[in-house]
DNA sequence: ATAATAGGCAACTAAAAGGTTGCATGTCAA
DNA sequence: TTGACATGCAACCTTTTAGTTGCCTATTAT
């Protein structure tokens, strides 16, 4: 869990996960395209993705085609975003009551 | 947004928020208890949380008293993790059905 | 008043993150 | 078979991050 958050805090990679939502398998030259760093950085980037679990890659011949793993961001709106919505209007109205409170 | 993403990718951050969850409200030593680090480093990482908007203080005398903000969290759900999870069955089967073409 | 309590500020350090360059390897097309 | 193309590996650099220590300030209780 800990992998996806990480991964996920980096503006690149989400950038890079979007464009794999917009298109699926994608080699890793098209992924560079439009991207204001070498093609190494962006080799780090998936790869970051890929321990992760969050990008799976499939060679063929010459060509590393990647593929987007939705599960794991399922995952963290299902254990984790879910959980803090749950109490969100709880939240929301007791920190309204206690900064109305302050002007006492 | 980034601010955000940024401010969950440590665990020490997000286990703050969720103690928070447990009990809104929380003064800064209360939150240091049981974390191995010193004041500092706690005020940090709420400073970060506070930067993103994820939490709200209100001072009480001389206590600081912290908030949840469950709104961020939520934007990332409606705003980033719903969207993944739209296409999330075509990606899947696409992604199986590439795998099964590997075997030809 | 004064001591204890709650928190703030700033300088410093170590390690991790993001990126680069240079070179090597495997695959395809002519 | 040889050159072009797609990717991999590794060393290196710079900035950010997570944490520390040391000291200062404000509030409260005795």
């Amino acid at each position: 869990m800990d992998e996806v958050f990480k991964a996920l805090a980096d503006a690149s990679r989400r950038s890079l996960l979007d464009r794999l939502h917009a298109k699926n398998g994608q080699t890793l030259n098209e992924l560079c395209d439009g991207l204001a760093m070498t093609r190494q950085a962006v080799t780090k980037h998936l790869g970051i993705l890929e321990a992760a679990n969050l990008v799976t890659t499939l060679r063929h011949g010459r060509e590393k085609l990647h593929y987007i793993n939705p599960v794991p961001i399922h995952q963290i709106g299902e254990r984790w975003i879910r959980k803090f919505e749950r109490g969100k209007l709880a939240a929301l109205s007791e920190l309204k009551r206690q900064l109305e409170k302050r002007d006492e």
